[in-house]
DNA sequence: TTGTACGCGTTATCAA
DNA sequence: TTGATAACGCGTACAA
């Protein structure tokens, strides 16, 4: 591969013209212009992304991480009972971590504050799953959205891959030789939760078992509700959209005196913090929450030195975390 | 971020030295390792996996591309009915484009050469989805699947969005006002099918449309053999699982003298060589195959210098591309 | 308008 | 066993 210097040597002109005919920066003659682009034609060179970064990072890059007011509220300890406040602050620690390696400078704000930052940045991240604003979804500048996907909108995306975790945990529990794994989940019009559904069903079906599942709300009395029809079915294993869920089915069995894991196991998904102390202690998916803010900082980047600019969907692999809500191997 | 020389400083050591602890590589003594190690700890030092790409680039990558030897018949153009050949080759340059563009060089070589090659390469990419056998999925050499993803197995792939695609096409013809729309898919089994499917039936359900499917063999008698239970249904749009199939219902279509697009509307997938030169020519949805090549190879080389070692999956985009066989807005 | 020189972080080489 | 240094490819401040 031809590099900046061979262009320079060829076209008989200096790397620093090179780079400025590159980049349209600087001054330079239409006749310097075309020689330089003939020898670039001529040796087919293209700029290492690499080698851009490293002399772009000296720098600085200023990205902006948007939030919604929900959320903002939520950081700042006004709430927390769904583990969310451990969720982002554990998605913004991982962007922090990937920005101070790429000597990035995080401009926090809301989506109502980003209309006056907006020129401050070169790339900005979109946190969370709530609705976000049009002027925020058209705005040309290099975006990703970090937990969160909308169909049909071709913007680049960071999310969990709900499916396969949940493939792959009621596989395992089939394989353990359990047939009777019941879903519950919340309303599937949510990708993520339909995605969990859809890997939980896929699992059922190709080991020819029936899936069972119901809808809940993400209340504890939505659960209650339930919970005799669900009992009714004799489950071995139930396996839920997410932990809140899987906290409030352990609860509502344990008012009922049905002993977990021995009688009925239970698994979640998430792992949120409180799982790990609920009594017994919730078996559960994780998701890669730091990873994903680490994942996603490094992908505004790339766009930002013009790598990979062709948009596409990352979806981070969970993993199974066994503890005492389910009775292991 | 401190950077190796503030570590050196602080360790009272050279850089070399630092590097040397950091990657295990040559000698030092246990003193100097303990005095890096803490001067490492106390900064919170992390390699700049730009900087160590570029330091490594010198001396080169080796990748090797493994293909099944059905591809790579293919691929000396012993057969290319379903544009397969123009997939893998166009995959292929991606790979190669990026290859040269990270000086590494690339070994062509089939699952049953890997044996033999397997200690040359620091990473492979696995392209196409034949069946994969386990010394290669199992082998711990960093990989990445091409145009593949295995569920619950937790390895890097590559593939398209084929959901977002078929959702992104059918909620377009349903804003033209089309309501009968009819998906004709192949098996199920295969994840690229289903995904589609998938986005094909969530954009009816939206629009509150019922979703109307027929299952076909790719050839076209299974194709002739429904074609007048398709026509009972009067479609105003036919979609299709992929351009193959697309071209065996516009071959059934003109023999049952129907006119396309004019009675009947037709949308393949995939955009393979031969959708352009159809009578009329194939309205589809675009899969990014040189994308697809390219940016495997960069997720390889990321893993190679130790960046986002995290496993995901990577969904590139789709583009409707609107040929002669739909009627345009 | 153009060129020189430096810096980014790492690692191999060679010398000590 | 350790240190000094060049090299990887690019962008830009500064000098010319």
């Amino acid at each position: 591969m031809a590099n900046i210097e061979d262009v320079a040597k060829l076209a008989n002109v200096s790397i620093a013209t090179v780079s400025r005919v590159l980049n349209n920066k600087g001054k330079y003659s239409e006749k310097t212009k075309i020689k330089v682009l003939k020898a670039i034609e001529e040796l087919n060179y293209k700029p290492s992304s690499q080698a851009k970064h490293l002399a772009k990072v000296k720098y600085g890059f200023k990205i902006g991480v948007l939030i919604s007011s929900r959320i903002k509220n939520i950081l700042e300890k006004k709430r927390n009972e769904y583990g969310e406040m451990d969720f982002y602050s554990t998605v913004l620690k991982g962007i922090y971590d990937g920005a101070n390696e790429n000597k990035a400078e995080i401009i926090l704000m809301t989506f109502e504050e980003f209309i006056n930052k907006k020129k401050e940045c070169d790339g900005i991240l979109v946190l969370g799953s709530d609705k976000i604003p049009d002027y925020i979804l058209n705005c040309n500048i290099h975006k990703v959205l970090v937990d969160n996907y909308i169909v049909g909108k071709k913007i680049n995306a960071i999310i969990s891959n709900g499916f396969d975790g949940a493939y792959y945990v009621v596989d395992k529990m089939i394989k353990r030789n359990y047939k009777r794994i019941i879903h519950i989940h919340g309303p599937l019009e949510f990708y993520g939760f339909r995605r969990r559904f859809e890997g939980y069903e896929l699992a059922m079906k190709q080991n020819n078992l029936l899936p069972i599942t119901y809808e809940v709300a993400e209340t504890q009395e939505s659960i209650n509700y339930i919970i005799d029809l669900i009992l009714a079915k004799k489950p071995e294993v139930v396996f839920t959209s997410n932990d809140p869920i899987a906290i409030m089915v352990l609860n509502a069995l344990k008012s009922k005196n049905v002993k977990v894991p021995e009688n009925v196991q239970i698994i979640g998904f998430d792992d949120i913090v409180f799982s790990a102390s609920t009594e017994p202690s919730l078996s559960t998916v994780k998701v890669f929450k730091y990873e994903m803010g680490n994942v996603a900082l490094e992908r505004v980047i790339e766009l930002i030195n013009g790598k990979n600019l062709h948009p596409y969907v990352t979806s981070l692999f969970t993993e199974f975390i066994e503890r005492k809500s389910t009775k292991g191997v």
